[in-house]
DNA sequence: CAGATGACAGATTTCAATATCTGTCATTTC
DNA sequence: GAAATGACAGATATTGAAATCTGTCATCTG
């Protein structure tokens, strides 16, 4: 019944194959459900429509980022060693993943450039993970700001060009890690409450 | 003679008449040629390529924007406040040219994107900027900061989300300035040295 | 009768022939 | 004779007809 029953789950991985098969210019629905040796009309039982569709791949792309660095969010110790280890995650992640696979990068951004709305859902679990730690700093007395979630907003924008896909080309600079470290040497000092 | 001789400025004003007209993709050098009332061998005299001439139409166009900033830069008065109308006139600059015309907003980013010799220039000279703020700002015990070449790039990428044209389509976000005044606050407490 | 099918209309994409463009250069113009 | 021309070869872009795709739904199947 496992491998003959039509769920989402199983249209969702089948999609992803056809896109890193075929990119997401060419992929259709007739090439997931032909992968699936079903009728295209039984795909649109589970998924409204293909836009549909590809927001789901591309909501539960998003959630494999956000998801292994909820646990670091959430751990023990200091709150700037927790702050920059959860950055060097995020970044180590999505470089991680463009360098593995090029291509399927590309999809992936195109894909969530299209579902705009899983994007905004995926941020701002981010920016809650950001708040969580600049909270438990303030908390602890290693941080001093006003409005954490100002704050989470102004860390997580400040290192864009280190996570934000848009960035991407640049993450082949040999100075990177150079410049990531010069900019968080900037935030972590404005976290710190340094200059009133 | 001024209106009959062809001179690499003639051409440079006209094909930027010719890609407002039509775009990047549709434009050609025998649009150029045509708009002159010459033959398209004629450019090819004061170019040597189409993509020469392109890259010209974009060095004009990032000097546009350097220039401006270039007496700000050289004023008198307290860096940090220097710094900080630098920044919000390059911003300015950007968001004013997006939202006039956006357009050729997008066609001049795609020429840049193509001319990535003279990104890298302009890119340079900005940097030369804020680094002569830095140095005056250490100089006169306003800022305090090991190495004022990585420090002006630091400020440059961190605040890269209000200037950097991948991120165009977030300047009409209503909270941008909030957003970039919280920044504003973890940089300049970088640079005060407020946490060693 | 829940779930799958496949034919269908209208929209989109593909493909190959046709037209245009880029860059060169021998010839022409002033 | 310096500057401009226009014909040319090879590369690129356009076009319109044919193929394919999306989304729907009446029908079928177990």
């Amino acid at each position: 019944m496992t491998d003959t029953s039509l769920t989402p789950d199983r249209i969702l991985d089948t999609t992803e194959q056809v896109l890193r098969r075929f990119g997401p210019e060419k992929a259709t629905v007739v090439d997931v459900a032909r992968a699936l040796d079903v009728s295209h009309g039984s795909i649109y039982r589970h998924f409204p429509s293909k836009a549909a569709l590809r927001d789901a791949v591309a909501e539960r792309w998003l959630h494999r980022v956000a998801s292994p660095l909820q646990a670091i969010a959430a751990a023990d110790g200091l709150a700037d060693a927790r702050l920059r280890r959860w950055l060097e995650a995020l970044i180590a992640l999505k470089r991680q993943k463009v360098r593995g696979d090029p291509e399927m990068f590309a999809t992936y951004v195109a894909l969530a450039h299209d579902s705009q709305g899983a994007v905004e859902r995926h941020v701002a679990e981010l920016l809650g993970q950001i708040k969580a730690i600049v909270d438990a700093g303030c908390a602890d007395g290693v941080f001093l700001v006003a409005d954490a979630a100002a704050a989470a907003r102004a860390v997580f924008q400040a290192t864009a060009r280190f996570h934000h896909p848009a960035h991407a080309a640049e993450w082949n600079d040999p100075d990177i890690d150079r410049d990531f470290e010069a900019v968080w040497h900037l935030v972590l000092a404005g976290l710190k409450g340094g200059a009133g």
